[in-house]
DNA sequence: CATCAGGGCCCTG
DNA sequence: CAGGGCCCTGAT
């Protein structure tokens, strides 16, 4: 594994649309935990590559709710160009989703008497990727069919072969590799850091991202349809995958459609205090009430009970994650 | 101890 | 379009 340390700081602002919750943007209590970054109250620490660059981040909350306004830090070796600067700042926006409107999702937030709380709780809140497209791809890939001891096992062991570890600001912090440094290493060792059948996956779809043949900015831009057809054609994705990068990379709100057994069984406890309620009773409901905005909606209420967790212990939640 | 389903997906028939 | 196989792990 490779370390490097960034000395040198650049900074500058960004100003959110307004409203905004900065904790709720830039942490997620459900997501496994990972090296990749870190994160206490107000602050926030993680590296990004533009290009074949890789920089180190740190956000700070300088704003409020309706007045937002965030610090950036670039930590960073030798020099940094403006141009360089510039697209980590239109990356970030893009990535925590900092320009959303929110306006109608508001809206219909305040006529549901019965999560307007939460609603209200989060207000400003967006769903966010802290990674980019192939990234996140390779921590959907690593979800599939495992528990989350399993997940975090394959995560780091693949992060020590082939990611960096960054030191900067005080913090080390991980970066997954580039998708062309796995163009030389064969299926079998991968099999040997215990990924499983994910190694024919991942080394895969590595090959095609190197290559070049998905284009991320371009599917940023299409349409939700579209965007699915053209991430199921990749290798490893199907349904379940497709949902998560779709509503993570490319900020689709409404994405409420492929809903994995476990996920059913904590919707129905959330939403109906029932063991079990049918997917699709589960699906046209949600739609009903959110139409545009299901998954979004969903991410609301999700991420709030997995905040709840943190500190009091839920007993049936406990029971439905499989650690 | 053995067996099995699972935070999916691919492939085959 | 249904169902078997896949790596491994923990539950039974």
């Amino acid at each position: 594994m490779k370390s490097q340390a960034l000395k040198n700081k650049k900074e500058f602002f960004i100003s959110p649309s307004s409203p905004f919750h900065f904790d709720g943007t830039f942490h997620k209590p459900s997501h496994y935990p990972d090296k990749l970054s870190d994160w206490e109250s107000e602050k926030y620490w993680q590296t990004i590559r533009i290009g074949k660059r890789l920089f180190g981040l740190k956000i700070e909350n300088k704003g409020e709710a309706q007045k937002p306004k965030i610090k950036v830090s670039v930590f960073h070796d030798n020099k940094i160009s403006d141009s360089e600067l510039e697209k980590i700042k239109q990356e970030i926006i893009w990535r925590f989703d900092l320009n959303a409107d929110l306006k109608e999702f508001n809206k219909l937030a305040k006529s549901d008497k019965r999560f307007y709380p939460i609603f209200k709780k989060w207000l400003g809140m967006r769903n966010s990727s802290a990674h980019n497209l192939y990234e996140l791809l390779i921590i959907a890939v690593l979800l599939q069919n495992a528990t989350v001891r399993r997940t975090v096992q394959m995560t780091n062991t693949l992060l020590d072969n082939f990611g960096t570890k960054m030191k900067f600001d005080g913090k080390d912090i991980f970066s997954i590799w580039l998708p062309e440094k796995l163009n030389n290493v064969s299926e079998q060792n991968l099999r040997d850091l215990k990924i499983g059948y994910r190694a024919k996956f991942i080394r895969r779809l590595s090959k095609d991202f190197a290559e070049g043949k998905i284009d991320e900015l371009k599917l940023r831009t299409l349409d939700q349809e579209s965007a699915k057809k053209e991430l199921m054609r990749l290798y490893g994705v199907g349904p379940e995958t497709a949902r998560i990068l779709l509503f993570e990379v490319c900020h689709q709100y409404n994405t409420f459609d492929h809903v994995a057994p476990w996920q059913q069984k904590i919707y129905s406890r959330l939403f109906y205090e029932k063991p079990l309620v049918s997917v699709n009773k589960i699906r046209d409901d949600i739609k009903k009430q959110y139409s545009e905005y299901s998954m979004l909606a969903v991410h609301y209420i999700w991420e709030d009970i997995f905040w709840k967790r943190k500190n009091e212990k839920i007993d049936w939640l406990e029971k439905e994650i499989r650690l």
